[in-house]
Order: structure tokens, then C-alpha cells, then sequence
DNA sequence: AAGTCTTCCAACCGCCCCATG
DNA sequence: TCATGGGGCGGTTGGAAGACT
């Protein structure tokens, strides 16, 4: 390799930059990305080319917030077989090893921290197995019947990236990983929403079909997601405590997480 | 309105594995 | 068998944007 060293760019990619990488990977395919990032001529490592492809460039890369079905395949997942992001990435089409990284740990250790909870414990585990986990599954079932049975013209046709039926499958089978492969996914049927590449912080995916928002959570905004009686859940193993009507309010994933203050989630 | 804090995520870093010669 | 380079992966960081005071 000549040593002719040009000045590596770092930092933030540009729109033409990003156009000429989607122009190259597009023309020549993916893979030998320091070649491609000399042909291509972009003043970017091969590392920094392949990194913007897969987590952002590539077509069928998902933008937006994560549904609650991924978001329960995620922990199930992770559940199994801990910070393998990319095996467990390889379960969520569309999603990359780097996003579940992300949510993993700005969402779900914070929200172990705040409880007091190890994210890798045992008492995590317990409390996702023995309580949320079936819950998140009924609850999404039910509003998967609401859905179905509330689709209007106002909402357009909407069926989970990862329906049920696979997660349940993924989850009973995910200590054997051999035996499923993520071809096991494969209802992955894009939201019909009006073109909009452009999210809040002005970032852009050329080839998204996905608004930044995730139009689910406007969906399931609509419909309760879970009862409003007073239940408080206690977890042995993990010395802790739920109120379940502080659940009610919010989308699934707050009624997951949002467990922040003390009154919620208590030391028993 | 301005300053500070917090959140979130794109991007980088370093290690490891594997293919190739 | 060993050296080397490319690519994959998980951990970490920097900074933009929003929230809060």
C-alpha cells in the first residue's frame, strides 16, 4: 500500500459524499471498501464507507423508532445471547447491529439503572420473563386485534415488520440459533406513508420509505395499552415492585420503561 | 431569552477473526 | 506455519438538538 497518505475526512458525511458512495456501491456492489473508498474517490477509511453503508446508505436500511414488536424481540434476544448485536440484528429486518446498540443502552440501561436493576442480571431477566415479556405479548396482541379491526382510510395498512408469530417462534428457538435463520422473518411490509427523507435533526436516507417518526406509536397512541386497574406486580428475585396502573399512560414502550419515579417501582 | 443539562445516535476506535499468499 | 490485510463486531465518544431552569 503507497504511503502517499491523503488526508482521511472524519466526522459527519456530507450529501455528496453520500451520493458518491451510494453512486459507487451501487455501480460496483459492496465489500474491498478501502478500494472502494480510493475509486470511489472518496477521502474517507474503507472502515468510515462501509460503516455509513450499512448503518445508513443501504436501501433497506429502517429509519424511525423501533415498534414494540422489535423492541420485545430485542430483549427476548438479548436475553439469550447478551451484546450480540449483530446476531441479534440479523432477527430485525431493516434494523442494524448499531441502532439496537443505541436503544439498548440509552433506553433500556438507563431504565435498568434507574430501578436499580443490572441490564445483564438475573433480576432483569426475571422481571422481562416473568412479567413484562407475557404482558408486552398480550398487550400487543390486543392491539393488533384493535388495529385490525379499527384500520380505516385514515390509517393506512400497517402490519408489524416482525409479526408475532416469529417472535414467538424466534424467542422458543433462540437457544438453538442454528436453527433459525433470519429468513424466518419475512413479513417485512414497509409502512405506505408519503415520502419525507428528512427527520428533525436534518439528517437524510436517499432511499428510505420510512418518515423519521414512526407512525406506529401515533397508531397505538390511540389505543390503551394497558388496563387501568391497580396492580401492584412484585418480583422476588429482584426485590422490586411494580404498580401496574402507573403503566397506563403513553405508548407501550413508556409503559415499559417509564418507570422512573420511586412511587412506580419500589425497593420492597 | 439565555445558559445549562440531558438525551440520543452517528461515527470512530480497537480488537479479533478469517482468508490469502 | 506465519504474516498480512480486510472486514466484522462491540464499546465508546462527540456533538446536535431538545428539555429544563
Amino acid at each position: 500500500m503507497l504511503n502517499e497518505e491523503i488526508e482521511l475526512r472524519r466526522g459527519p458525511w456530507t450529501h455528496e459524499e453520500d451520493t458518491q458512495l451510494i453512486h459507487y456501491v451501487t455501480c460496483h456492489g459492496e465489500g474491498r471498501w478501502n478500494l472502494l473508498a480510493k475509486c470511489a474517490g472518496l477521502k474517507r477509511s474503507g472502515k468510515s464507507c462501509r460503516l455509513r453503508w450499512l448503518n445508513y446508505l443501504k436501501p433497506d436500511v429502517k429509519r424511525g423508532n423501533l415498534t414494540h414488536e422489535e423492541q420485545l424481540l430485542i430483549l427476548e434476544l438479548h436475553s439469550k445471547w447478551g451484546n450480540r448485536w449483530a446476531k441479534i440484528a440479523q432477527h430485525l429486518p431493516g434494523r442494524t447491529d448499531n441502532e439496537i446498540k443505541n436503544y439498548w443502552r440509552t433506553r433500556v440501561q438507563k431504565q435498568a439503572k434507574q430501578l436499580n436493576i443490572e441490564s445483564n442480571s438475573k433480576s432483569f431477566l426475571d422481571a422481562f420473563q416473568r412479567f413484562w415479556k407475557p404482558r408486552l405479548l398480550q398487550k400487543m396482541e390486543q392491539s393488533t386485534t384493535t388495529l385490525n379491526s379499527s384500520q380505516s382510510s385514515a390509517i393506512p395498512s400497517v402490519s408489524s415488520p416482525v409479526p408475532l408469530s416469529s417472535i414467538k417462534e424466534i424467542s422458543n428457538s433462540a437457544t438453538s440459533p442454528s436453527s433459525t435463520s433470519p429468513d424466518s422473518i419475512t413479513t417485512t411490509q414497509l409502512l405506505e406513508i408519503p415520502e419525507k427523507q428528512t427527520n428533525p435533526h436534518g439528517f437524510y436516507n436517499p432511499f428510505s420509505t420510512h418518515d423519521y417518526y414512526d407512525d406506529l406509536e401515533d397508531i397505538n397512541l390511540s389505543t390503551p395499552m394497558w388496563t387501568t386497574e391497580t396492580n401492584d406486580i412484585s418480583f422476588p428475585d429482584c426485590n422490586c415492585q411494580v404498580a401496574e396502573s402507573d403503566w397506563a399512560d403513553g405508548d407501550l414502550e413508556d409503559a415499559l420503561w417509564n418507570l422512573d419515579e420511586s412511587s412506580q417501582f419500589r425497593q420492597l
